[in-house]
DNA sequence: CGGGATCCCTTCGGATACTG
DNA sequence: CAGTATCCGAAGGGATCCCG
């Protein structure tokens, strides 16, 4: 259960000769707050100020150009309701709902493994 | 084939409320670079020239600086043979290895979505 | 409330030169 | 060959102030 199959193995090998897939989901999941976000999303639309909270409160900033990068690879949508106060609700595209397989993987990794004595 | 089931997406619901074993993993994989060397490694134990040449070429410094960082993680062991000119191998621990189910995951993704039409 | 605009500091990562 | 040492620019990310 820890690692995968051979045949799964071999396609790994195969992939590192080509341009790899695993650079693509790098460039998507790029930054430090990025996969988190998604993470956050994965449970339903969230406003600005949620996702904010649950994230450990990221600048303003920083979570604005994340969540700008993310819109524009179509990973979630922005919704941007005229009222007042302003409330912007962020959602997951079925595009990002798909990195699940990803992030559970990293759960998944992340729980069975505690961390080494060392870091960095 | 895509997403996952209900049941997972239950868990990784659950994960955000904790400290997260998801963290965990992008602590370890840290970097620019960390992902793609476990990758190289994956198929077997390799020098330190062949996997600068097949990342297309970091420079050594940096290079350095990810290896020692995964050594202290015990995601991959160094070992120096004491030859004129000197011979260095790099190879991944079980620990290391174990981390082929997220990668698997990556290249799955990145395989099954081309790039959006913007990036960033 | 959810930003935009600035300013600023830290870190990452590349370039170059040198060594065991 | 596989580094180490040093310098450096670019980017990430935080703090603060202001605005619709």
């Amino acid at each position: 259960m820890e690692t995968i199959g051979p045949d799964e193995l071999k396609y790994l090998a195969n992939a590192q000769s080509t341009g790899c897939g695993i650079e693509r989901t790098l460039t998507v999941l790029d930054g430090k707050w990025t996969t988190l976000i998604v993470r956050e999303l994965l449970t339903g639309p969230k406003r600005f100020g949620e996702i904010r909270a649950a994230l450990g409160t990221p600048s303003a900033k920083t979570l604005t150009d994340r969540l700008r990068s993310l819109e524009h690879q179509a990973i979630l949508t922005r919704t941007v309701h005229a009222e007042v106060p302003p409330r912007v609700v962020y959602a997951l595209t079925e595009h990002g709902t798909s990195l699940s397989s990803v992030l559970h993987a990293m759960l998944i990794w992340g729980e069975q493994h505690p961390l080494p004595p060392e870091r960095r």
